[in-house]
Order: structure tokens, then C-alpha cells, then sequence
DNA sequence: CTGTTAGCGCTTTCAA
DNA sequence: TTGAAAGCGCTAACAG
């Protein structure tokens, strides 16, 4: 069972002090001798350095404390597949705590990590609030928010005006003349805000604007309203709502593409599996993700505040329009 | 920024021991006063009490290790959601890491969070193999297994008999003669073996077995072999294998369920928004998570060795039947 | 109810 | 190149 280890029984049974066992560890400043025999000695026993005892000397835990709105979405999940991938491949650990949308959660999670020693913090936000600006500059872990914006931190995200403008150009040269635009609330800076407008700009045409929020189920109900403004084409600013209308069109029966165009942002599995399938603007969240890690690891490193913003995505042309 | 404000100044300015204020922090066997000053104390300073300093202490870490095939994927995101709600709830925390479907980095991955100092270990597993039975024998840290089952170890997974049962059982009723099974191979026992015969056994009619992978696209290329057999109905191992093989239904305009009835295991959200959406047995795998947790608690608590089989999961009639 | 006293297991000066 | 010694910040007997 556990066997109780310890540097010093290492020391003991090596003829040599603890301080000489803990050089094998670290730096290695150690004679060849030694070395051999301590390093068979820990073969042997099992030892293991204690992770605590030695992260309460050092000042770091090679330990990244990551907040998330919540874990069961794809986008997340992929994201946080991305940042797991580069911590580990780094000796780093993902810690992680979900905030379940909440505001205050979130801010607690940050608090809570501090509290734990982690050497960064990772916040994959729904939305910065001054509150945590404060808190940011309060502390002196790095913290990286991601998904969201603001100057006065290190963010980094999509460049979702730009993903909305690369959809809208495309529609308008199709030759839609009147959209319904699905969007989610402004609260949400970077998919109700950013996207939209991005989209309504290199559009150029009609675009009736209809909110909604990130279910399906919402989307779906909204059917008869969207339809009473007749558009051309409808774009959901997530996948999941255009999928939600979609599920609409087809309970009533009227043909996609040939009645009416749709599409989406996000590119998940669902929209090319459905049928028709969904023209998207597809997200890397993995590769985002990727670049979160990296992100942090500059930060760490001691580099300054900074932001940045991906444009891995692209259309994705299905059967939809 | 960081203050390094410890234990022992608060004592000090308190005028308390640092026993008392450790009191407070912990058993609060204290005075109402000196708990007043020195919770005005606390607040005032921010302080807050160093993790690594008492986990060297007392022999709890307050986290729990969880090894994942992969994080990208619905099931274990469910899974995982289950899972930290309960974790958090408790105060506890989740540390993970991805095993990329690999035996190898599972195993190190038990290593690695043993040596870190977790109070239990988490192992959402893929296959169980001699190997890993022989590690946790040799831990005394609790280690539950997920989705897999070895009566050699703590389990907890879906009474995936059961389930396959359900559906075979409905689809005889239904007066279908001839299905095609697509199946998972046998080295996952869970989906590849029990999920199989049970649905064979309470289908009592004909079914031809073919064997696919877990991806969308080997199902979808498989058509034209599964038609072959003119089936009734067809049976994915997964939605995911289902909804592939829809893809080909529908590119060669086959009727769902007029001409070929489908149906398939899972119940995720995708099969709700296919056109014709998909009959399915879903398995609540949030659910699946908080029992985990809970499980990983009993056995933090002290009790043995023992396995569940979960059985919230139910059929989804819909509309490809 | 509270203070004193020992460490937990490790790292890190400092001197040798 | 090595060892002695001094803690990191906290908890937990024990005695009062």
C-alpha cells in the first residue's frame, strides 16, 4: 500500500543527506556516484517527492486553474480538449470549476484558485464585468479570459466580426434579398454583438433582427414570427438555433433550400448531419484552445497584456443554401 | 498584490495564537469574540489560508483525479458535468487529464495523480486490462472505474443489457423481422458485447451483425453492403452510427421509416433534430455522473469494493420507427 | 476555550 | 560537491 517514503528515508539509506537527495531531484548539482546509487534506491522503494511539502516551498504548482460557463457543450468541450492537449504535453494539470453562467461564480472560481495556488488562471467567459477587471488587477496570478473582450486584459477569441462579415458577403452574392437574423442577447458582447454586426454590414441588404436565446427549443417556437417577415434566407447566430428553426421548416413542410435558405455559426457535427445540411461558419474551438494554453504559457513567462484574435474559421457551404 | 499575509499575522494582530485562528479556520472550537475579531481580521487583510501548507498536513487534498478518454466527446462531457457538480458541491475539485484512448497513458495517468496526492482517482475508462487491476491493488487510493465493468474492481456504469434489451424488445413488437445490427468490435464490452446481446435476445428475430466503428463516415460508407440484406429496420451501436448510416438513406432516397426503419443508442440531442428524427434509448450520462461522484464518496468514506449498474436511461420513440 | 510545542516533507542558503 | 540548519504555513496533540 502506501508506502510512506520519504526523502529523508532515501537520504538515510543512501549515506547521504536530504539536501543531496533533493539536488538529484532538481538541479542535479550531484556527483555521478550518488547519483547512481540514489536513483536505484528510488527505483526500488517507490518514492515519490511529495507534491505538496514541495509546492509549499517552491512558489509554483505547474497547476492551471480553468473556469468554465459550463462543460457540456461541444464548444467548450473541444476548447478545453485544445487547452488540456499543450498543459500536458508542458507537465501542466487543468483544474477546473464551472460557473454555470453565473456571474458570481465565476468571480468566486477566480478567487478560489488563488486561494489554491495555481500559477494561472484560464476563464473561458460569458461576459467580463467590471467586477472582474477589478479582481484581475488585484492579484498577481496571469489570468487569460477567452470567448470574451476587453481591453484592459488579456483576451483572446474569435474574431467573430469578422466570421459574421465572411457569411453575410457570401449571402448577399448568393442574391438573398431579405434576412431574418436570429441573435442572442447583447449581454453576450461577442456572439449577440460582434457577430451580428459583422453579418448586417458585408449583408448589405434587408435584415430583420428577431432575439432569441441559445436553445433550440426557442428557436423552434419562434417559427410562425420569423416566417410572417417572409425572408429569403434566415441565419442563426449559433448553429443550435438554426437547427431549432429548422426543425420548424420541416414540421411544416416547406422545402430548405428551395423555399428558404438557412444557415448558421459554429460548424458542429449536428448541422452536417441534419438534413439538409447546414451551411456554417465553422469554429476550430480546438485549435482555439490550443492557443489559449500557449497563450497562458507567455503570460507565464512574463510577458505583458496582450490580446489576440483567431481567425481559424471558415465557411462551410452545405446543402441549406 | 500578493500579500503574503499568513496565518501568524493574523494571530499576531489578533493577539490569539496561531492555534486559535486555526481553530477558527477549521473546527471553530473557539470564543465569540475572539472568532468576531479575528473574522474581521480575515476579511480586512485577505487573507487566506495557504493550500499546499495544509494539504502537507492533513492527508487530503480535496481533489480527485479524473482520467478521460477524451474530452470532445457528448457523453463524457454529460459525464464530467455530473460529475464536478457533485465534486464542487462538496468542496471538492476536479483535476483531469486525457488518456486519448490509450491503455499506456491511462495507466500513467492513475501513476501521475497518485503521486500527486489526490483522495481518489476517477478512471472514465475504455477497456480494463490486467494491467491497471494490478495498479490499483497496489494503491491504496480509492480508484472507481467508469462505463467499463471488472468484478475485480469498483464499477459503475449503464446496465448496457438491459438497454439493448428495451429497444430489441420494442422493435420485435413492432412486427420487425429482419434487422441489421451495426456493431462496435468486442474489445469495448460494455457498447461492443453486452449492449448487442441484449438487444439480440429480446429481438428473438433475425438480425445480421455488422461490424462498423464509432465514426459517422464508416457507418454512412457501409449503405450500400447493409441494404444488401433488405432489413426492416437497422440498428446503430450508437446514434452516431445510426444517424451515418441516415446520411446514405437520404442521399439515395430511401424513406425513413416507410421503405427502412432506424433506430439507435444514445439519445443525444443530433438525433432529435435529424429529419426523421431518431428513435433511441437515451442514457442520462449527467446523471450517470453524479452517481460516480457519489460512489467515489462512499469509498472515500471507507466502504469496499463494490459496482452499480445504472439504469436511468429510457426509450425515445420518434419518428424513424 | 486557548497557547505551547512539534513537526508534515521538502528546498535552499551557507559553510565546509 | 556535500551537509547542517533553518524554515515554507499550517495543524494537532497536549497541557493548562
Amino acid at each position: 500500500m502506501a508506502k510512506k517514503v520519504t526523502i529523508s528515508d532515501i537520504a538515510k539509506m543512501a549515506g547521504v543527506s536530504k539536501s543531496t537527495v533533493s539536488r538529484y531531484l532538481n538541479n542535479g548539482y550531484i556527483s555521478e556516484k550518488k547519483s547512481a546509487i540514489i536513483s536505484q534506491l528510488i527505483r526500488d522503494t517507490g518514492f515519490k517527492s511529495n507534491f505538496f511539502a514541495s509546492r509549499l516551498k517552491t512558489k509554483y504548482s505547474r497547476l492551471i486553474g480553468i473556469v468554465l460557463p459550463r462543460i457540456d457543450s461541444y464548444a467548450v468541450g473541444q476548447m478545453l480538449a485544445g487547452i488540456t492537449q499543450i498543459l500536458n504535453e508542458q507537465s501542466y494539470q487543468a483544474i477546473i470549476i464551472t460557473s454555470d453562467l453565473d456571474h458570481e461564480k465565476e468571480i468566486r472560481a477566480i478567487h478560489q484558485f488563488n486561494e489554491q495556488g495555481v500559477d494561472a488562471i484560464i476563464v473561458i467567459s460569458i461576459g467580463i464585468t467590471e467586477k472582474q477587471i477589478e479582481i484581475v488587477h488585484q492579484y498577481s496570478t496571469p489570468i487569460v479570459f477567452a470567448g470574451q473582450y476587453d481591453k484592459r486584459l488579456s483576451c483572446i477569441k474569435f474574431n467573430d466580426k469578422k466570421a459574421g462579415s465572411i457569411l453575410g458577403e457570401y449571402l448577399r452574392q448568393k442574391g438573398f434579398k431579405t434576412c431574418v437574423y436570429l441573435g442572442v442577447p447583447d449581454s453576450d458582447k461577442a456572439v449577440g454583438i460582434e457577430r451580428r454586426n459583422g453579418f448586417i454590414k458585408a449583408f448589405k441588404n434587408k435584415v430583420i433582427l428577431i432575439h432569441t436565446d441559445f436553445s433550440f427549443e426557442q428557436a423552434y417556437a419562434q417559427g410562425d414570427k420569423i416566417m410572417s417577415y417572409t425572408p429569403s434566407v434566415v441565419v442563426g447566430a449559433t448553429d443550435n438555433i438554426a437547427l431549432g428553426f429548422l426543425k420548424y421548416l420541416h414540421q411544416n413542410k416547406i422545402n430548405v433550400p428551395q423555399k428558404i435558405a438557412l444557415a448558421g455559426f459554429g460548424g458542429y457535427s449536428m448541422g452536417e448531419v441534419s438534413s439538409p445540411s447546414l451551411t456554417s461558419i465553422f469554429f476550430n474551438f480546438k485549435a482555439l484552445g490550443r492557443k489559449i494554453a500557449f497563450f497562458t504559457f507567455k503570460r507565464l513567462s512574463g510577458e505583458t497584456f496582450s490580446s489576440y484574435f483567431e481567425d481559424d474559421f471558415k465557411l462551410l457551404i452545405r446543402e441549406s443554401t
